[in-house]
DNA sequence: TATTGTTATACTCTATAACTATA
DNA sequence: TATAGTTATAGAGTATAACAATA
């Protein structure tokens, strides 16, 4: 009657199992709110996609096409389209990997950093409005979870 | 040099500004476990969004494209193409609403009912795996903030 | 033969604008 | 005139498959 499998039991490790609530409230809050922050963008800006590899190469210098799809869990071709488009602007550049001539890195430009920092603020307005109309408790509860989030966001 | 404009200042109210180290580990988080959840889909299951009004109309009982439409933060269009999409695979249907002939009211189907419990199951599955590789903290600072994180994606 | 990256192609999601029907 | 919903259209984002170059 429908394509969908069952599910498989999920192999686990020791430990109380997490709570499916919580997990499903995450997984539902995770993508409405994704999709909000992927359209809420000002005229002239670039993704937010684009942002993020833009932020990640202002942080963390030159890396390779591979570096960034792994880095944001895309796939490699949707990554170097991302890298054309910020080419295109003068926003990022390429040149050779000095010991593999299949690599390439991807480097900010000055451009790059002046653009990154706008653009970033104009994003976080938004998030901080909204952030800010919650109550004390649920910010506090937000600010200690961030950096697990970002954690639980990057596993492989 | 770019058309991006610059940011205004936010307007805020009371209390500490919240820390825009924060906001941005959020908001990236947010981005990247987004797109991860969204395209991580079995054969013949129905697509996120989908899944979520689907499961919506499970839990709240019969409402109208513009109540989806809010409760998702899609616009009106996309949303008459999700239910056309869940009416075709016979997930959901639709009656007159008694009182205002201009409404719709939309229903889960059996089929639908059915259909939520295995998706919701295969889609949680994932990220529960993810879950349990977070250290004890980091997965007690979620539980704590998933509350937080709805509330903060469905504010108006 | 394996790996890195790109090109070609296609699909899904979502939006905006314009329209219809009802209030 | 305003509201609810749909249709028409378009664009952005991402994926998979196939290819080229290098290791």
């Amino acid at each position: 009657m429908s394509g969908l499998p069952a599910p498989t039991a999920p192999v686990r490790a020791a430990g109380p199992a997490p709570n499916p609530d919580t997990i499903n409230t995450l997984r539902a809050a995770v993508l409405v709110l994704g999709r909000r922050l992927r359209y809420q963008t000002a005229d002239g800006d670039i993704s937010a996609t684009e942002g993020a590899v833009l932020g990640r190469l202002c942080r963390e210098g030159a890396l390779t096409p591979g570096d960034l799809a792994r880095g944001e869990h895309v796939q490699p071709p949707s990554m170097s389209r991302i890298i054309e488009r910020l080419e295109q602007r003068g926003l990022v550049t390429r040149r050779p990997h000095p010991e593999d001539r299949r690599q390439v890195l991807i480097e900010r430009t000055p451009e790059g950093v002046a653009f990154a920092e706008r653009s970033t603020a104009v994003r976080t307005e938004w998030l901080t409005r909204q952030f800010d109309r919650l109550s004390p408790p649920d910010q506090q509860a937000l600010t200690r979870a961030a950096d697990a989030l970002r954690r639980l966001s990057t596993l492989s």
